[in-house]
DNA sequence: AAGTTAATTAACTTATTAGTTTAATATATC
DNA sequence: GATATATTAAACTAATAAGTTAATTAACTT
């Protein structure tokens, strides 16, 4: 659900704006073209999925960011970044078997 | 793009499945309760957001892992890893100074 | 050249999503 | 108590997404 929540491009904006603090529900829709209503529906999307809650002050609802499921994408990008590593490596080992000599296809 | 086509649960494990190597569309499609056909389609919105590709060898389509997308993501969670670490550091904080004596707001 | 295997395209259905406008619910203020 | 402000709920529309089956394309095998 966390990645479907952050396909969106004005959630996404959304969460950037919320890392330099709190905001109530108004405060974020204003830079957006569309209605109050629908930036409302996106928040409620980023809340269900756990990335934002919501606190009350008088008729204010302040969200502020929650970081859990972002710290589990980045957990899960954990695997993909052993792949592109072992990838980088093998380019590394190959770029430096170049340069010793040329030690490739062409020599054989 | 790239967050839309990992919101997909098919999607993210056919990805999975590509960090142990190559693999053909019917290969892929294997493990999954659904037509040849939707899968072939998975890996559509997986090659346009340039998170795999396809090679051809004889009537295969060879599917491999493309990392630069994944990176992206890596890279655009490293303002949110800040965030988390700033509120962890804070806590971290509020624990020592409990530790220190309990100099916290009911001593006031 | 007939048949088999691998994959894609086309046409369609159903569900979900992102947006709208209008109405309702709280809370605060005059 | 009337009115203004902040937010949510309801009802609707249009676009997109995920799946289906049937047909098509392409390459290999007899």
């Amino acid at each position: 659900m966390t990645l479907s929540a952050l396909a969106d491009p004005t959630r996404r904006a959304i969460l950037a704006r919320l890392t330099t603090g709190e905001a109530s529900v108004s405060e974020l829709a204003e830079p957006f073209d569309m209605s109050l209503v629908a930036v409302s529906k996106h928040l409620k999307v980023l809340e269900k999925a756990g990335l934002i809650s919501k606190g009350r002050e008088a008729q204010w609802r302040p969200c502020r960011l929650e970081t859990k499921p972002l710290m589990q994408v980045d957990d899960w990008l954990e695997s993909y970044r052993q792949f592109w590593n072992e990838n980088l490596d093998r380019l590394e080992a190959y770029a430096a078997a170049l340069q010793r000599g040329g030690a490739d296809d062409r020599n054989k």
